[in-house]
RNA sequence: GCGGGCGUAGCUCAGUUGGUUAGAGCGCCGGCCUGUCACGCCGGAGGUCGCGGGUUCAAGUCCCGUCGCUCGCGCCA
């Protein structure tokens, strides 16, 4: 099919066009017709023009329909002053159509794609099944324009720095340690499987032992694992991983590339985002201990103080049980919150329960004298009483709550009820990212349901030469080279030094319970691999959806993905995954065992 | 696997204590309209109240079950 193609863009048209004549392309926005007059808004990516029709000489206005493609060719106008539309930049001008030719028309639309306002509380699921005219709007253009910047900001970096962009298999090995793997059955052997990757974790060790040294990749990931709003099962990472570096230059690379890319591409767009600047660093300890989490939301101060001492010797018999029996006592500050009216409480006490706290003790800071505080005041001398002001920085009107606990599950706790009290006291400022390191995390975790250690990364992951000599006589105290950037409470990027050489590995492994025959099932290609002059390495992955959520302020991971999956991993534009056909079944020499009926 | 929320017209929603023929805005269809730009005005069509069962003289409304979406927990080396 031929047409007359665009001389000019529809949200290109200025005043200084005015007498030229124009041919545009795109939808037919919305139309206006007057009976004598006749308006139409073109739209296309560049935004909306109006088109002037006049009813004597154009044929075919009265077919004219939403979302119609037209060739329009016309004269540029200026309009007259009463007749300006300055809430658009093309508004002082129309086009006079002189030609106009219908490309295509266009059904009834399920939802009004030109309604941004509309358009926002449409059923999600109902856009991802349109999602070919859900993404016809603006917002969502925006979306996948920061998307796409942010991808050719970060090659331009890492090009720049002699880094090599190489394409890892999609089709590989399912490894059952970590998620649960999508696998793909295999024709030529029925009953074999091949998966597909969690991340190119394993490539990209192999292609350091393969002399690439500086290897990155834009790298699509799978994991089959229940959905939250920021988590899909297939997702994108920035993959890389570089030879012989140390630790400060994997930092400085992927902290440098983030300042960068971000603060330009917040500049380019106009992001209601503050710059991006220097990452604070905490140890996983540190950022235990301050914030009661691995992934602490750095925009906001609040830190979590231990009285656990005091607990111990206090006549608060709850508190003084659960110290004395090696649990924790630790608070956190509300502040403004002795304000709250007792039911407020309950839901700060109920929120705690969710996460497994017997109690939320509180204990409101009022009256002339600090030391007048309500609540769990009464069980405190007043010398203990000062300490527990002093240590938790209490300001008057403020509230502490305190969870009394074993460590992991106390922290738990706290951690969730401090991003609580930022987001209710308004602290979590969306115009900030605050990124932050956090480094040396324990190499391995020990896990109570498996009784056996895990690796807290992944079974690659160097200790620090400093705690080998712990491996086998104290491996809960061996710390890892092993690092994450986390940004607004929300992990984005995790990395390590890996394990070079054979004989840590097989340490490391043994600490895992990774039998010889297991280790060689599952890595004995990797294994192989690293006794053939592996060089030292190591990396990082940040998430590339999630970098585009923050920078855009979405809550949402499919708001920034062109074509999402919704629950349980469906996408109802394909209407995928769907059966297959007998032949297909038989090709891959299969059957389907049924669930027995219960 | 578990818990909370939601499900009524194409879309977004309202629907009282269970009570007449289930409503509104937008969209759609028809008509009118020469400066509109979320055009306006007049008229019209459009419903398996997610699905199945139950209670009742009577169910969108109450009960039981079930499906779907969503948020969270578990899970996510």
């Amino acid at each position: 099919m031929s047409f007359k193609q665009r001389t000019h863009s529809c949200g290109q048209i200025r005043a200084e066009h005015v007498g030229q004549t124009v041919v545009l392309n795109g939808w037919c926005h919305r139309i206006r017709d007057l009976g004598g007059l006749f308006f139409v808004d073109l739209r296309d990516r560049t935004g909306v023009c109006q088109l002037n029709c006049d009813v004597q000489k154009v044929q075919g206005l009265d077919s004219l329909r939403s979302e119609f493609v037209l060739s329009v060719t016309g004269t540029v106008a200026k309009r007259t002053p009463e007749a300006v539309n300055s809430r658009i930049p093309t508004g002082e001008v129309e086009v006079l159509v002189e030609e106009l030719e219908v490309l295509n028309d266009c059904d009834v639309l399920p939802f009004p794609v030109s309604d941004e306002e509309q358009m926002q509380k449409v059923t999600e699921e109902l856009r991802i099944k349109y999602r070919y005219l859900d993404l016809r709007r603006p917002s969502m253009h925006k979306k996948l324009a920061v998307r796409a910047a942010l991808v050719s900001g970060i090659r331009k970096y890492l090009d720049e720095r002699d880094f090599l962009e190489v394409e890892t298999p999609i089709f590989t090995k399912s490894t059952p340690e970590g998620a649960r793997d999508y696998l793909v059955p295999y024709r030529l052997d029925p009953g074999k499987f091949y998966a597909l990757p969690q991340s190119p974790q394993q490539y990209k060790q192999l292609l350091m032992v393969g002399g690439i040294e500086r290897y990155y990749q834009i790298a699509k990931c799978f994991r089959d694992e229940a959905q939250r709003a920021d988590r899909q099962p297939e997702f994108t990472q920035l993959d890389l991983e570089v030879s012989f570096p140390t630790q400060e230059d994997i930092l400085s690379l992927a902290e440098g590339l983030t300042r960068e890319v971000c603060n330009s591409v917040i500049e380019k767009f106009d992001l209601d985002k503050d710059p991006v600047s220097e990452f604070p660093r905490l140890t996983y300890d540190e950022s235990m201990r301050k914030y009661a989490t691995d992934k602490p939301d750095l925009r906001f101060d609040l830190e979590i103080f231990d009285i656990t001492d005091i607990a111990k010797r206090c006549g608060f018999g709850v508190f003084q049980t659960i110290a004395e029996g090696g649990g924790i006592v630790r608070g956190i500050r509300y502040p403004g919150g002795a304000e709250l009216s007792r039911g407020q409480i309950g839901e700060l006490e109920t929120f705690a329960k969710e996460f497994g706290a017997k109690g939320l003790a509180n204990l409101p800071v009022v009256g002339e004298n600090p030391l007048d505080a309500k609540g769990i005041a009464k069980f405190f001398t007043p010398e203990e009483l000062s300490a527990i002001l002093d240590r938790a920085h209490a300001m008057h009107n403020d509230l502490l709550l305190f969870v009394a606990d074993q460590e992991a599950q106390a922290l738990n706790v706290l951690g969730r009820l401090r991003n609580l009290i930022g987001e209710k006291c308004g602290l979590r400022d969306p115009r900030k990212l605050a990124f932050c390191w956090v480094l040396d995390f324990p190499l391995v975790l020990w896990d109570q349901d498996s009784k056996r250690w895990e690796a807290s990364h992944h079974p690659f992951t160097s200790p620090k030469s400093a705690d080998l000599e712990f491996l086998e006589s104290d491996p809960g105290r061996v710390r890892a080279d092993c690092y994450d950037i986390v940004c607004n409470g929300v992990e984005w990027a995790s990395g390590s030094i890996r394990i070079h050489r054979p004989e840590i590995q097989a340490r490391v492994f043994q600490l895992l319970g990774v039998d010889e025959a297991t280790q060689q099932a599952r890595f004995g290609h990797i294994l192989e691999a690293f006794r053939m002059g592996a060089p030292p390495h190591g990396g990082i992955a940040p998430g590339i959806d999630r970098l585009a959520m923050f920078l855009l302020g979405e809550e949402n991971i499919r708001e920034v993905m062109a074509f999402p999956k919704i629950g349980g991993g469906y996408d109802p534009l394909m209407d995928s995954p769907s059966e297959i056909d007998e032949s297909q079944w038989d090709e891959i020499g299969l059957a389907l065992r049924k669930k027995p009926s219960t």
